[in-house]
DNA sequence: GATGAATGAGCATTCATTCAT
DNA sequence: AATGAATGAATGCTCATTCAT
């Protein structure tokens, strides 16, 4: 990479970083595109030097901590399912509440109106989520730590329905429960009662 | 009811039905004021002597059918509480998928960002449905069919977080899940893991 | 019509004759929709109140005089075709001549690009004037001024052609030439080139 | 010329073709800097090497058909006037019927705005018409095939607005005109009209 | 000569809300 | 109670052009 292409690349950092930063404190539809722009200390034009829409800028930022829940996952071997998802659970409400309530709002909207954007389906946070789930699932099914008849696909679906539900639960609930401590209860108890069936 | 009075709920009614039809169609975004009114056959301003706000008229249209169901699990004595909540999973689901997926997500909305509307903060959906299952569950504790340590605030929120995790879900699922049967097994199998420890 | 109407219609015209004002001296692309509502002394959405997109102005703008045109040859009984199109070629030339190097333009790039606004494309000017010339010739072969067989349609065409030759030439010659006198030149010797195969 | 002036060379050839084919294709307004650019597989700065501004290049784009009709005219000796003329109008709109309206539509807004691109004012299409047909009637004159009282001028701007009448017609017509045959049955009966009075 | 990141002015359009009638 | 004309703030996005590399 020659200078010009690092300096293109920190001014994408910037703008993402700065756009994080604004979206925990205010939300996507309370700030524009010039907000961002001028608090990264660049032209409103810029930004569409790296992001085709407004919304697009959103995926980028989500991306960032998901991706680093999958390569972590990736490396945990000899780990049950449970302990895997327990893990995948916290990380993800993590993120969460690091994220904070105007994040996780968009998050759940991408997931409400996957319509809004449809060159962008595969790219959505929801979508990512599923695969990821479902790549966990199949592979201990391959190990044969779940039956082979396990519903995969079902169950990757009720694990994200639990997630996006303790996800909009917390943003609820205006900071009163701490969100980890619940989620380690919750584990304990859901998560095996949805698994029994299909352990070996 | 003098004659203008008459009149005047009737106008009242033929925008919130008016307002239903489109929300339901397109979603709060995608409609503005002017297209109900003219649906509804009234001037623009006519709909501010009605609500004070956009916003005002989703309100009015979540509470009806949801009224309903508080009215009729009322009624519901000695039916055991898994039951009860079964009923009202059923129910509530009924009501997301009969509302569609552009009204729930302007429930999920309210609930992400209570803020919006900081005046209307007691009237919002999800503070609705939390007064509504500590009703319930708090009966519940009174008829001993429940511990007295009972963690009703606890329980309730679990429960919301479930329904909304469901309803999002479901949304996201694009009609993949059948949502009351879907329902029903997570009735079965979820709801007597959380209750067992307090059930007498 | 009420008090309320009166001033509605009062802003409108208001509106296209400060849009025809500033179109005269600056043309299309150089205004844009501020400037005209700035002076017009109304609020920039108010344009929005009577005209649906920019451009929408302009039809209105021009199909006044051509209106009074056409009701001026209806009323011309007794007057031989070539008198009656030489009356048209002069006053379509005053009204060239009135409109300026702007409007002219902007009625020409209409006719070159009707595809742009499509909705409306009986509503443009071109389609407007081809209607009016057919409509004049048709009365004439009715009449048995002109042969059965006349071409109607090929000789609107090609009167067409003509206006708007000399309006794009007009245009072009930089205020050299005097419209006026260099159409009834024109008429004289090419309409009857034109028409003598036809008349009776 | 060195290998870098011959690389020069292609650059700006590639750049002219690929504008004529967007322009063709899409019209002026509709495409920008940077679709001729990627098209033409350079960087878009190297537009401004070869070119001032967007649009020097549709100057060049035109000169290309037209000068080749001027070399082609001063090789024909001892050929009428109007036959002259006559294969000029053939040629004239064969470029029209090649170019295509969205080109034509460029040239006649030229004529209309000259002033838009001030300091390219002799530069412009229809000055390098004028001063071309000049040419051949100034010619006519001395060969004494014209009176010598020919008003030169007169007659020049009568032919363009012919053309250009043409022109405009035919990009309005749609298609339904088959532009060559129409000429012919055009130069048969006009030209001659216009003419007679001055031939010898 | 070629590059492509950065610029920033420019603008049409939307729409919730008000208020005189 | 009903009307609907008027408001004007708000904003995403485009793109010709520049210039340091």
């Amino acid at each position: 990479m020659n200078k010009r292409q690092i300096a293109a690349q920190n001014t994408k950092r910037k703008l993402i970083s700065t756009a994080l930063e604004l979206l925990k404190e205010k939300g996507f539809d309370a700030i524009n595109v010039e907000d961002i722009t001028k608090k990264a200390g660049v032209a409103k034009g810029t930004f569409y030097t790296y992001f085709k829409r407004k919304e697009d800028i959103v995926l980028d930022i989500s991306r960032v901590p998901f991706s680093e829940i999958a390569e972590e996952l990736e490396k945990m071997d000899g780990v049950d399912i449970i302990e895997k998802l327990t893990y995948y659970f916290h990380r993800f409400m993590e993120c969460v509440e690091y994220g904070g309530i105007h994040i996780c709002r968009q998050w759940t909207r991408d997931v409400l109106d996957p319509n809004s954007v449809p060159e962008n389906k595969d790219g959505q946070k929801w979508a990512y989520d599923y695969e990821m789930l479902k790549d966990i699932l199949g592979s201990a099914v391959k190990t044969v730590e779940l039956r082979s008849d396990t519903p995969v696909e079902l169950l990757a679906h009720i694990i994200i329905s639990e997630l996006y539900g303790m996800m909009t639960c917390w943003c609820m609930s205006d900071g009163e429960f701490e969100p980890l401590e619940w989620t380690e209860k919750f584990c304990k108890v859901q998560l095996k009662a949805i698994f029994e069936p299909y352990l070996k």
